[in-house]
DNA sequence: CATAATTCGGACAAAATTATCTTTTATACC
DNA sequence: GGTATAAAAGATAATTTTGTCCGAATTATG
């Protein structure tokens, strides 16, 4: 469904949101650690966040990451998986023709699109406050 | 969502049930210039499906694939998603834990799954008949 | 039986994705 | 200003997926 790329990004900002919620601001060691994903390939899926302006990184000592209340309000998972993986997740035919649209359907297009925008809607309307809460008060995991 | 040997195997299939309700069989060239694919990977994955037992392979002059009455009627999207990408489009986490259930889920789990069934009962549902049907009326496609 | 057409199977190659390593840049603190 | 810490950036490596090639096996037909 997502790349590998995007599970990570998703499961570092869940942790990353949850902590500065509290005022806390994590380094690449702690989230990777804390998500089970390599530090190195997630440096460089964080690196991709903060030019999407989803988190800010602060270098040297006592550096990190951390989202501010604002991002925390505004970021939807939509806008994650857009920055990580592009519009493919929304756009892309089922069957992977290259024009598919109601004009000129493939034979899936009805059926495929109608899921879809389930898959979308949950995107849009699904927040990291939501997912971040769920992991605070141990309804939830990172990994494992 | 798919791979690309899955979407490959998809339109195999639709072009193949077309033509083999005509009482025509099509061989290795006729399938992927019809759906617009590499030939030699295409090869590949129609072995996958003749093993899946959804198509019959025939050699020699005059040969190539076809699929039987019996199976037209019984194999659903489902199974040949299951047959080319396995079952993790149904099973996965959707953030990528290894183990990711109702008793350990991961913060996104309950609504992932939610979205996750309504693709399950799509591909369940859906029928190669039905999406032949579509190509053979001229209300779909299988290239461009 | 010889030949041509076709799928099958395995080895190989290319491209994309995932992952690592190394150097550079920024910053806090002494 | 020097040092340690941490992210940024770029080069490189490993793995997976996608795709190709070639010889073997099978079969219809003359």
């Amino acid at each position: 469904m997502f790349s590998r790329a995007c599970e990570y990004g998703i499961r570092s900002l869940i942790f990353i949101t949850m902590k500065s919620i509290k005022g806390d601001r994590m380094n690449l060691t702690e989230i990777s650690q804390a998500i089970d994903s390599p530090p190195a390939f997630t440096a460089k899926i964080l690196q991709k966040l903060v030019k999407g302006n989803i988190v800010t990184s602060i270098k040297g000592p006592n550096g990190g990451f951390e989202i501010s209340k604002e991002a925390i309000k505004r970021v939807r998972l939509s806008h994650v998986v857009e920055i990580i993986d592009g519009d493919s997740v929304y756009k892309a035919c089922g069957i992977g023709l290259d024009e598919c649209n109601a004009l000129r359907p493939c034979p899936l297009h009805d059926r495929f699109t109608a899921v879809r925008s389930e898959l979308k809607e949950m995107l849009e309307e699904t927040t990291l406050k939501e997912l971040s809460k769920r992991l605070d008060n141990g309804g939830a995991f990172l990994k494992m």
